[in-house]
DNA sequence: GACACCTCAGACAAATCGTCTTATATTCAA
DNA sequence: TTGAATATAAGACGATTTGTCTGAGGTGTC
């Protein structure tokens, strides 16, 4: 039982993958400065306990530099995005992905140039797709 | 401490929302027997249970059908995944919709009819935005 | 009055999560 | 070489969530 956090990572999880997006590889050190400055051993300890379970869900993978660990994101924000997006619609619309689309585009949340950009999109895709036989 | 669901509700709570939305207001009884056919005293505590937290999230409301207990959805599918794709937003994307627009376009995961719809739809929009001033 | 049903309140174990402590290495300067 | 400082690993902890279930009381009907 227990709840699973969207898209399989915490708020907390989510703080340290996005220090590791913009910083880069990091160390324990790196990131407990970044995300917790003044931290002590045990904010140390924290990020060290949240980068296990990164790694264990392979949010993130561990190096070496030197003879210290050295942590990266093993996944992207786009990825993530993805997930989230993918989440939503198997619990929401069976797997099927265009009820979210519609949803976004019809929310009335889209400025006038989001709106335009996105049309290029549009036909953009339109055209490789008739380009395509494959 | 503790985890959140993804969009403030569990599967198990989203199964119950989801009999709501197909049988609309029903008593407990009723959602029982549907979902878990052959359900006996226990079943019937676990879905009344579900719908208390349910109404405490405001997610279903509570009426009186005689003198039974009537809950219906207080929100549809459509706010559902409203909050999905707006959580999502605000974890990734500091709460920007059109990189979520973005992955979706691009995952390359969409039919000839779906893109060929997703015009039609931006076009209607881009007209209306032009027609209003407001 | 007996029986069936509803309702409410709460207990319960399992799991998750953020935090922290401790013990064991390893490095490097004095 | 000894000792301070740091890195690492392993795990304990309390709080919270979640799904499930039990039991006590109400209200109705036959």
């Amino acid at each position: 039982m227990g709840s699973r956090s969207p898209a399989g990572i915490t708020d907390t999880e989510l703080d340290v993958l996005k220090a590791l997006w913009s910083e880069g590889s990091s160390t324990i050190r790196e990131l407990t400065n970044l995300i917790y400055p003044e931290g002590g051993t045990a904010h140390y300890a924290t990020v060290q306990k949240l980068l296990d379970r990164l790694e264990s869900k392979a949010f993130v993978k561990r190096g070496q530099r030197g003879r210290l660990n050295e942590y990266s994101a093993a996944i992207g924000r786009e990825a993530m995005i993805s997930r989230g997006l993918q989440e939503t619609a198997e619990r929401l619309c069976e797997g099927s992905l265009s009820p979210l689309l519609t949803q976004l585009i019809g929310s009335g949340r889209l400025t006038t140039e989001e709106l335009s950009s996105l049309r290029e999109l549009v036909d953009r895709l339109e055209r490789e797709t008739k380009g395509d036989s494959e």
